[in-house]
DNA sequence: TTGCATGTACGAAAAATATCGTACATATTT
DNA sequence: AAATATGTACGATATTTTTCGTACATGCAA
C-alpha cells in the first residue's frame, strides 16, 4: 500500500539510505547537527515509520536496529513526480535543463552526463 | 521574508501562473477537476497566499484578481533544492540521471538537452 | 424592489505532522 | 547493590495546513 514519506521522514530516510542500518541513535545524531529536535521525537518518528511500513527493524537486541523498506530510487522518482507536476508543468525537460543552468555542475559532471545522453539515444 | 509555499499553495500558483492572472473562481473551476474542495476552500487559501505575500491582487472590482508575486522559476529552484538534499544526497547531476533515465523523454527533448549542454561548456 | 447569484471576510474545526514528557525496563558503571 | 546511562512505548500537546460554515455586501434579473 505504497505510502509516501513526509518531509521529516526523508530526513530520516536519508540517513538510514547512507548507512544502511540504524539504531534511533545513529540517526538522532546525525539529525541533530542539523536540527534541533529531542531524542524521543526522532524515535516517535522511525516507530511511526515503521507502523506505516516504510521501515523494518530487528528487535533482537536492546537497541532496535532500522533498515529502509523503501528504496531511495522509489523516494526519488515519487519526489520528482510531484514537482514535475507542481512546478515544472509537466515538462521534465524543462526540469533537466533548470537544473543544469542553475545547480552549476562541474565539467567532469557535465561530461557524465552527456555520455548518459549518447547510451540513450543509442538504446532507441 | 521570502517564504515557501505549502503543497496546495503551489497547485494554485501553478494555475496563476498559467494565466497570468486569476479571479478565485478561475483558479477553483480548474482546481475542481483534480481536487475535491468547496470554494471557500480555494478562496481562503488565496487569502492566505495574499497575507504571506506569494500573491499580490487587484480589489478595484468586486471580484479580485490575483497575480503571483514569485516566479515559477523561484519555486522550481526551492524545490529542486529541497529534493536534492533531501532525496539525492546533494547531487544534481545525480538528479538529472534519473530524471533522464526514468522520465522518458523524446528525442527532440534529448537534442534540446544535448545542444543545451553543448552551449553551457562553451561558456565556460 | 425583491430575491437570487456571486463575491469577500474570517473564525473555527478538522486533519496531518511534529514534538515532547513521563513511565518503565534493562544495561553498565562504581 | 545502588546509581546512572541508555533504551522503548506511547499518550498528550503543539504546530501547520486544509477545509468549511456563516455572515454579510453587492450586482443583476424578474
Amino acid at each position: 500500500m505504497e505510502m509516501k514519506p513526509t518531509e521529516s521522514e526523508l530526513e530520516i530516510l536519508q540517513i538510514i539510505w547512507e548507512k544502511g542500518q540504524c539504531s534511533v541513535r545513529d540517526v538522532h545524531e546525525i539529525l541533530e547537527k542539523t536540527k534541533d529536535a529531542g531524542y524521543t521525537t526522532t524515535l516517535k518518528l522511525m516507530q511511526i515509520m515503521h507502523d506505516k511500513g516504510l521501515v523494518e527493524r530487528d528487535t533482537t537486541a536492546k537497541t532496535h536496529l532500522y533498515k529502509a523498506l523503501i528504496t531511495r530510487e522509489q523516494a526519488q522518482n515519487t519526489a520528482l513526480d510531484k514537482i514535475i507536476s507542481t512546478v515544472f508543468n509537466g515538462s521534465s525537460s524543462q526540469l533537466v535543463m533548470q537544473v543544469l543552468s542553475n545547480k552549476q555542475a562541474s565539467k567532469e559532471e557535465l561530461d557524465m552526463i552527456k555520455n548518459y545522453l549518447d547510451n540513450l539515444e543509442k538504446n532507441n
